[in-house]
DNA sequence: CTTGACTTTACCATTATGGTAAGGTTGAGA
DNA sequence: TCTCAACCTTACCATAATGGTAAAGTCAAG
């Protein structure tokens, strides 16, 4: 499998796939004499791992890791567990500081009246601090 | 007011003020024969509106906006406010993004032992879709 | 005059992705 | 067998906003 297919198999782009290889994140992919890259079904396998973790919102260093665990069988679940309750912590902290932004945004722009004048709420908050 | 004096009155560092200025964020800052810049009042007063911009999340771009607004006299304060709004809305919605993405996450993570066990329904998510 | 604390520019790095260009390969059809 | 389209390869550049470094010049106090 090509480079193409594999990028359509996976939710990849092909792009992407050279540059997961380029930093490691998955093995170097074996070549034909031309140097075209060929896929196996266990090189599919882990893409699809990596794409979905991404849908999960995991970055590439996190993904590196979840990886590492998939990979041993040794492993303990509290550590996938641990990982991903990380990665939600990480979520919910952005969230409430971003709706905190929201407020305070939400509670200058309704003092603007939004009209054709110049007068504005908004400008005013800004440079009052 | 030399560069770290202008960055002590506005919050912003040395290395930002410069990118600003290299990017036109802000018109060029007078110089010394040896090539210091030298803050004035105006500057500082620049500055420290994209401080405040800034806080409130907006980004560079869109702060570039908002310094053509303030400095046009003849603005409506009508585009003042559609700026912020979409800004919020932006806001709003990588808020309910994440915020599906957090649900999705608990769904998957509780379900996990998180024991000394190598089975792990995090994975096993993963790898389902 | 020296020295420490400043300043300058020009780089590199971050995160994950897309784009381009220049060049090599492959396979199908003429 | 030749050609051409559709692939593939690597090596760049770009994004957004910030921090870091290094080399070199400047300033002011002692």
């Amino acid at each position: 499998m090509n480079i193409s297919q594999a990028a359509k198999q996976t939710g990849i782009s092909a792009k992407m796939i050279r540059y997961y290889e380029e930093i490691n994140l998955i093995p170097n992919v074996l070549r034909t004499d031309a140097g075209y890259r060929v896929f196996n079904a266990h090189d599919i396998e882990r893409l699809r791992f990596i794409h979905q973790s991404r849908n999960l919102g995991f970055s590439l260093e996190q993904i590196k890791l979840l990886l590492q665990l998939q990979n041993n069988s040794e492993r303990n679940s509290a550590d996938v567990k641990a990982l991903a309750q990380h990665h939600v912590d990480e979520l919910e902290s952005k969230i409430a500081q971003m709706q905190q932004l929201v407020m305070h945004l939400q509670s200058i722009i309704k003092k603007c009246q939004g009209n054709d004048q110049p007068e504005c709420a908004i400008l005013d908050a800004i440079k009052a601090k």
